[in-house]
DNA sequence: CTGAAAGCGCTTACAG
DNA sequence: CTGAAAGCGCTTACAG
């Protein structure tokens, strides 16, 4: 089973070169004659050799690695966004260092600290809820890029930091779906669902009440539900919404999960969505379209916003002296049978 | 921004102690004295050290990596199998390194090769549909742990190796749905989906045709219909199950995607799905519970084999000389209401 | 209990 | 165009 690994040192020996000749056939250089490449490189194949990319990076202080620390895997807009992020990584010879959270700010400590350990160029990172600029700080140091996706963790010492941050267009897009209700006649119209104290349910919560204000709608603090941001406590939560006559007609939620829940917790009630009740969410993950009914959302394509991470951090590891971005990506309104409820 | 990373060697000097005493304090031997220790680990703070873990594999001939390279990341089945593998990876103090294949045989030798010279502990792949075993052997060598989940790659030189694997029980499984749909009364039962020459495909017709033999019923040739295995060349090829008549009144189908993706075309000719036709899917995804009628399936809890394969890895890590294990793992029918269309 | 020296598998000036 | 020597940041016998 294991016999010791092929070196260069075992090539060289093989073919009468030297080790530095070996290593510049290896890395393609110019210099060796043609006859002196054509017999390392059979060299090479006689016996296998596999480059050992550990090593070279620690002589020539390089990394060949990125981490991606997300803070939920199931989520398949996250798993979406992995995989454009390893996408672009792989094509620009990197290898991706995986590390989930499950959404603990204390594991995402651990996990981040592996990392460094690791030696990644740079580093791309979902963080989970409840996260500390300070902390993050802490681990991740100011040598290393960093690109923050998504959420903004809470503290100034983070954003004082030199750190990119990619973030989708929360207000704009709660907006657009408030305004898309109104349009269908709805006065009486809930936020369900997310943390308030997370600042995409922060800015999603201002784009609805802005577009409320806008439409002459005055907001109702009852109305705005708090639900951890997942299908089972959103459908738990219901109640909240028909504490009171008249309750509202339609609910802009903070996600899809949140949105199906709701949609299932209306059903358990009797109430059927689309007709009885209007519902929009965010991010459109794959369930949206096959609900019951198909749910109207917002879109994001997290593949595309993972390979516009990769590329962003791959910019700042070629280049560190560039100044950290902050890049907001537009969302776009995906209308479809949830939020076609009329008003009697 | 980047000042140079500090090293073992900054700690010693910085302490007054040798490079060798900082590294037993580093990995906590007892040899070092009470009082040596405080001032080294009072250093280590002080400059804000990072161990550096390449360097330490290189020395110690050992890795602190598991490559995960998987065909689908989108696929909410090997999203969540990742979030297993890599919970039980991070527990173990090991790194996991990502790949996605994208289905593309070629790539994943790429994928692969590039995982190689990281030097990983050991490898967790699912392979790309088509995979040569020769191919896969002549790219991961003879020396590395490797665990095949999900589909076994064509040709013996693999099956004549040492290679662990992991898989669904995907004859019984089709078996359990094939006859879940006799006892509801079908008689006319069509194997929708997949491609024949994959080896999970192969055996869920096995199961499904000797389910449909052990009832007395004549399994039709005409009724096995290979399909992609995505929504949209399902939906597309619903055509051929009613070439002929009498058509089936039934569809087991090869996974869930193509099970939703029959569901739209059944929709599309007028045919409610679970009334007027009835259907089961393979995998339990997300979408598979939400659909319209909410799909009967197997379920596998992919997060749970995640684990297990990443335990796997570990546990041949650890000792080489372990024996090569197949693992089938049971799955569950779900029952929805898909699969509730009864017969005139 | 602590330190000087060699070595993991590479690359990089520097001679020749 | 090729080779001998030093060094990346660690660990590991071996002295003392």
């Amino acid at each position: 089973m294991s016999a010791r690994r092929v070196t260069l040192t075992d090539i060289a020996r093989g073919c009468g070169f030297s080790r530095a000749t070996v290593s510049l056939v290896l890395r393609g250089s110019p210099l060796p004659a043609a006859k002196t490449r054509a017999k390392v490189e059979a060299e090479l194949k006689r016996q296998g050799y596999v480059y050992n990319r550990a090593a070279a990076n620690l002589r020539q202080r390089r990394s060949s690695s990125v981490a991606l620390v997300v803070n939920d895997l199931s989520n398949p807009f996250f798993a979406e966004f992995a995989a454009g992020v390893d996408d672009t990584l792989g094509a620009a010879g990197y290898v991706t260092l995986l590390g989930g959270t499950g959404e603990s700010p204390e594991r995402q400590q651990r996990v981040l600290a592996s990392m460094m350990e690791h030696d990644p160029a740079g580093i791309i990172l979902s963080p989970a809820e409840g996260s500390d600029g300070g902390d993050l700080r802490d681990v991740l140091g100011h040598r290393l890029p960093v690109l923050v996706f998504n959420r903004e963790p809470a503290h100034a010492r983070w954003s004082a930091s030199h750190w990119d941050y990619l973030a989708l267009d929360n207000r704009r897009g709660a907006g657009l779906a408030t305004r898309h209700l109104l349009d269908h006649g709805h006065r009486r119209i809930a936020f369900f669902g997310g943390h308030a104290d997370s600042s995409s349910c922060r800015e999603r919560r201002r784009g609805y009440t802005e577009a409320l204000e806008a439409a002459g709608v005055r907001p109702e603090p009852e109305w705005m539900i708090e639900t951890a941001p997942t299908r089972l406590d959103a459908a738990a939560r219901i109640g909240a919404l028909f504490m009171r006559e008249p309750a509202p007609t339609a609910a802009v939620c903070y996600n899809d999960a949140v949105a199906l829940g709701l949609m299932l917790g209306l059903a358990a009630r009797g109430l059927k969505p689309g007709r009885d009740f209007a519902v929009t969410g965010f991010d459109d993950i794959p369930e949206a379209a096959v609900s019951t009914p198909p749910l109207t959302t917002l879109a994001a394509d997290p593949r595309a916003r993972g390979r516009q991470a990769a590329e962003r951090i791959l910019e700042r590891v070629r280049r560190p002296d560039l100044d950290a971005v902050r890049g907001i990506v537009p969302v776009r309104l995906i209308i479809r049978a949830s939020s076609e409820a009329t008003i009697a």
